[in-house]
DNA sequence: TTCATACTTCGATCGTAACCGAAGCATCTC
DNA sequence: GAGATGCTTCGGTTACGATCGAAGTATGAA
């Protein structure tokens, strides 16, 4: 016995609520002060501390001195990819957290996914996308087709210059609350990131949450319209696999 | 706070030593009893009963009772794929278990991963059939060609069988000993069972390692060339992503 | 220099969960 | 039926780790 990885080291890393809950908060992409983490995660600042050097003892968590702060993010976006597919697994054995809250329908209407937008807007996205012939699905595989590229271009993303990056332009991401897909990759952080630059949208204070202004959101809708009212299409990634 | 899924419950189940052991031993694919289970994880029966009883209210797993046995598997291939995700990761962040073993290059060389061929080569088999033109890469996504359904149905592999099934046919995951992809979905257990069936190889009996015949090793390298001796070639889903 | 803020380290407490022995239940064999 | 095997339940112990108060360190501001 004793084969492989150790995958338990990580999962009691994980395993811990209130550092669950400050993964859960990096996830929303900003770097965040230890004081807010401990916030977050509901505890003194003592045990987060303590938390917080063990996530980076387990390398995932980076850590930034700033002045007399400390900005906490996730190492990287494989760690970003990883705590996905676990809220995608737990989102789909229905281990949702207990109480849904009042924030619950804002998060299930856009939320930021480590770096791109996910839920009901997320998935939108990605639908009407491969609907217009910019994005071909192949497998598990997302592609941006020459007339997307072409049709991306025109609203001011430089595909060209992401795909110097060392990530892969198109990722697809499982979505817990839409149990559907939504695009992830360098695309899908250019495409948020437009959003934010153009005033559409923006973070909310303390909630991964998107608020997408009336203006910001009637425009988003036109730029990614759908056939059929919400007929769920193509990519559902998620169900069989 | 308090949003999202529960990752902190699917964590702390992974995240003990004895029920990540469970685990692993189930990623061999076979159902396994309490007592098999029990030997695998170094506890008492008492104790793995207690393990296999939380894993299974958290639908991890699932079992299947026979006479006086109780047949423990994972719940269903996502299970697979989450681990398969959680050991790509620990692996990439050096966290191995701490006294490589003996075996440990058997599961180098050859091991089965829930249901398809893993390791070194598990690696070869797919930059071979990538280079044969017999499946295409698309970022992360994998595809079979016209070529190689024609190819594979001349070995015994009967693809438009394995189409109607939910699970997608060819999916790449993420090989924790090479870094580097392999052949996972139904093709990859379909061409894992065609190996067995041929009598190429076999399980071992207390690890994941597959043990190749000398008859079905030489095969094997011959079914699956490679143009350059060892030369990385493509498909390097690892790193970037 | 002095004070305040941000965070870490130390030390002690406490709760939970992993663990095993023993007993109990179920199923098969003879 | 009697006995063996496979597994679960119960009860008690133990150990680990999460937690926080208090004290210590570092940085910035006044």
């Amino acid at each position: 016995m004793k084969e492989g990885p150790d995958i338990a080291q990580i999962g009691s890393l994980i395993g811990d609520p209130a550092r669950a809950n400050i993964l859960t908060a990096l996830m929303g992409g900003r770097a965040l002060t230890a004081t807010e983490l401990a916030a977050a995660a509901g505890v003194t600042l003592q045990t987060a501390s303590a938390h917080l050097a063990k996530l980076e003892a387990g390398s995932l968590l980076a850590q930034r001195k700033q002045g007399r702060h400390r900005y906490f993010t996730l190492a990287d976006d494989r760690v970003g990819k990883l705590l996905e597919g676990i809220m995608g697994f737990a989102a789909s054995r229905g281990h949702l957290r207990h109480r849904p809250g009042p924030k619950e329908p804002a998060l299930r209407k856009a939320r930021i996914c480590y770096d791109h937008l996910a839920g009901d807007y997320g998935v939108r996205m990605l639908d009407s996308l491969v609907e217009a012939g910019a994005i071909s699905v192949m497998g598990e595989g997302l592609n941006l087709t020459a007339r997307g590229e072409k049709h991306l271009g025109s609203i001011g993303i430089d595909v060209s210059g992401l795909r110097s990056s060392r990530r892969p332009l198109c990722r697809s991401c499982l979505d817990w609350s839409e149990r559907r897909a939504h695009l992830a990759g360098s695309l899908g952080k250019a495409l948020l990131s437009n959003f934010f630059d153009k005033g559409w949208a923006r973070r909310t204070e303390n909630s991964r949450s998107i608020f997408f202004t009336p203006e910001g959101e009637r425009r988003f809708l036109a730029l990614f319209p759908l056939e059929i009212g919400d007929g769920k299409p193509k990519p559902e990634l998620d169900e069989k696999h």
